[in-house]
DNA sequence: GCCAACGTTGGC
DNA sequence: GCCAACGTTGGC
């Protein structure tokens, strides 16, 4: 099972709205980069989900994926914030999974992320690093989950 | 609001 | 294919 870390905007989409919702096509994702994790993911790799420009930013809990990648209809919607009118819809160009929350963790501020010995390779941690959804190794999961307990 | 870093676009 | 300009991300 691989472990992964996606950035929601809290305003926009928090980990308390997916509890809410119980599940959630994980839409929006206009990276290339970004595109080639959301196609490696499965159905069970769980994923920390994190708040971005938030105030603070940091991990808020766990999540799972609950159904694996397809195309993001919102790319075909033309009132959509992330439509994409140069996709194909023969050939959609982006892809979302779904995802559905696993339990809460005691919020983890990006300060305190960035005191853990354990992410000091963790790309989340690199300078300059935009990646909406990256993954995680084994360790790295379980070190900010235990952070979050 | 500012700024650094990165990705994309478009002229050549 | 190069690279400057521009747009976006995201922390502070």
């Amino acid at each position: 099972m691989a472990h992964w870390l996606i950035k929601s905007e809290p305003s926009d989409f928090s980990y308390d709205d997916l509890v809410a919702a119980t599940r959630e096509g994980w839409d929006g994702v206009r990276n290339y980069q970004a595109r080639i994790f959301l196609r490696r993911m499965e159905v069970g790799d769980q994923a920390i989900f994190y708040h971005s420009m938030a105030k603070p930013p940091g991990a808020a809990g766990v999540c799972e994926i609950v159904k694996g990648a397809e195309p993001d209809p919102t790319q075909f919607d033309p009132s959509a914030k992330y439509y994409d009118p140069t996709s194909d819809p023969d050939d959609p160009r982006w892809v979302w999974v779904t995802v559905a929350p696993v339990r809460a963790l005691r919020f983890v501020p990006l300060a305190e992320l960035r005191s853990m010995p354990e992410l000091a390779e963790c790309r989340l941690l690199a300078k300059g690093n935009r990646l909406s959804v990256l993954p995680l190794t084994d360790a790295e999961f379980d070190a900010i989950v235990e952070r979050g307990l």
